[in-house]
DNA sequence: TTTAAATATCATACTTAGTGTGATATTATT
DNA sequence: AATAATATCACACTAAGTATGATATTTAAA
C-alpha cells in the first residue's frame, strides 16, 4: 500500500483554508505564507543521485526521457555531471524522487 | 475524498509487470512498451488554457512560479504567449492540468 | 553463433527557454 | 493615505535543452 497521508492532508488542509479565505477568516497574506510553507524544498541533485532515482524505477534513459519529456541525450547528460538540470526539470526530479514515478505519469 | 483511481491502479500493475519481468515471465521489449503506453500524452498548451490552470488553483503568479521552480516574469510570459513552456515545464503544467497542484506539493 | 536491436557514452552546432534586474500601473490591505 | 502585493513590460544574458550522428557494449532473438 502506497503512503500519501502527507499529498491527502495537504489537499484536504489546503481546501480548508480555501473556504476559510473566501469566507474571510483568512487574509490573502496568510494564504500565502500557507502556500510558501507547503512547498517542497529543492536542492541541486548530483548526476548519481539523478542516475540512482532512475535506476530505482527500473527504467532505460530513453523511457526515462519520455516520462519527463525531454530528449534522452539530456538525461545521458545529466547523469555525466556535462549539463545540470534547472528550474522545471528539477521541481519534476524532485518529485519523481519523492514520489514516485507513478506521481506524474 | 480525491479520486485516485487511474495512479493506483497504474502503480500496482506496474509492480506486477516488474515482477513478472523479474521471473522472466515478460521480456524488456514489453516492458518498455508498457511503459511508453503509460504516459500521459502531452499536447502544447495555450497561454489561456495555462491562465486558466493557475486561477483554477486560485494561486498568484509568484506563487505558481515557485510551486513550478521557475522565475515569475516566466509565468507572465506564458500567460500572454511571450514565451512558450518547453520540455520539463511542459510536462508539469500537464500534471497539474491533470492532477492539480497537490500532486507536485 | 550470428544477426539484429536496445542501450549508453560522446562530439558538435544550434535555438530559445529561463534568469535577473528594474520600471510602471493597478489593486488590495491596514 | 500609505504600504504592500500583483501583474505587465523591456532588455541583456546565460546555459538548458534540441537535433543529428558516430561509436561501443550489451541484450534479445533467429
Amino acid at each position: 500500500m502506497p503512503k500519501k497521508y502527507r499529498s491527502d492532508a495537504f489537499a484536504a488542509i489546503h481546501e480548508t483554508m480555501e473556504a476559510l479565505h473566501e469566507i474571510g477568516a483568512v487574509d490573502k497574506k496568510t494564504m500565502r505564507e500557507f502556500d510558501e510553507a507547503c512547498l517542497t524544498p529543492i536542492h541541486t541533485l548530483a548526476p548519481e543521485e539523478i542516475k540512482a532515482i532512475r535506476l530505482r524505477e527500473h527504467i532505460s534513459q530513453p523511457v526515462f526521457a519520455r516520462y519527463l519529456n525531454v530528449s534522452k541525450n539530456l538525461v545521458s547528460d545529466w547523469e555525466r555531471g556535462v549539463k545540470k538540470p534547472g528550474g522545471p526539470a528539477l521541481r519534476l526530479l524532485t518529485v519523481i524522487q519523492k514520489k514516485g514515478l507513478t506521481a506524474i505519469a
